[in-house]
DNA sequence: ATGCCACCTTCAAGGTGA
């Protein structure tokens, strides 16, 4: 089965692209991120359409996940534990029935946290925390995992083209790429690390100062996968050419395939 | 230090992102 993460800056305007996108690469399970549409916005039909389930975590204008798939979903879970205040809808979880066996999967869509030294910041440490405790408790279960998203960090010096520009930005703070490493650190695996890991293979290049064309890009989406579904892990391949469809997302989608 | 672009809301211009 193939398991895509993509942020699409906004479904409704994205909606053409993305459908192009699907019928090409054919994802099994695709999990989004900055929606930015309340749930009863969200296109379900032109999903269903090509035979998606569609569960949704939007919220007005900002942020918004959504996992689609062809496998029924169940036992969603909206939002990440921890903070019940938290009105920011950055986190949904479900379980893909296959018949292989159960997948679960969750759409992460990590906190910006710029500028540094502001309540931002702070808020994204603080997911991440967040996050790695619920990571734990998901990985007690011992199942097949798949946590997809926008990570928001630049992990490695390489996964951007000069670390020098990045180096007051909170998706490259030490403090962040620390909060990343704890994550990793529970007992995840990296999929592109696992299966490709070259340098300088970007998921994202700002609409602005012709970064697309100069080559300005950061890796900042992955998927992270528990030790039952690395076991499985067949491949990771990133869609750069997305970067260059009409109307283009800012991301461009990066998938896996597991033997499952 | 700020805008560059593209999205949001709602029709004008400010908020947000990375």
């Amino acid at each position: 089965m193939k398991i895509a993460s993509w942020n699409v800056n906004s479904v409704r305007t994205r909606l053409p692209t993305i459908l192009q996108w699907f019928e090409a690469a054919r994802p099994d399970v695709a999990c989004l991120q900055e929606i930015k549409c309340q749930d009863e916005q969200f296109p379900k039909e032109a999903f269903a359409d090509l035979g998606y389930h569609c569960a949704v975590h939007g919220q007005k204008s900002y942020n918004g996940v959504a996992i689609v798939s062809k496998y029924p979903i169940n036992d969603v879970l909206r939002g990440l534990p921890g903070a019940p205040d938290d009105d920011q809808a950055r986190y949904i979880e479900a379980v893909m029935t296959v018949g292989s066996g159960p997948v679960r999967v969750a759409s992460i869509y990590l906190p910006n946290g710029n500028p540094i030294d502001t309540d931002k910041f702070t808020y994204k440490l603080n997911w991440m925390k967040r996050l790695t405790a619920h990571a734990k408790d998901l990985l007690a279960k011992e199942e097949k995992l798949v946590l997809a998203g926008d990570y928001n960090v630049i992990y490695r010096d390489t996964d951007c083209w000069d670390p020098r520009v990045w180096a007051d930005d909170a998706l490259y703070a030490k403090a962040v790429r620390d909060a990343f490493a704890n994550l990793l650190w529970t007992g995840l695996t990296d999929a592109w690390m696992a299966k490709d890991g070259r340098e300088h293979h970007y998921t994202f290049w700002d609409y602005q100062r012709g970064a697309w064309h100069r080559g300005h890009g950061i890796q900042i989406d992955h998927i992270l996968v528990s030790p039952q579904a690395a076991d499985v892990l067949q491949g990771v391949q990133i869609f750069k050419e997305a970067r260059a469809m009409e109307k283009p997302s800012d991301h461009v989608p990066i998938m896996v395939e597991l033997d499952a």
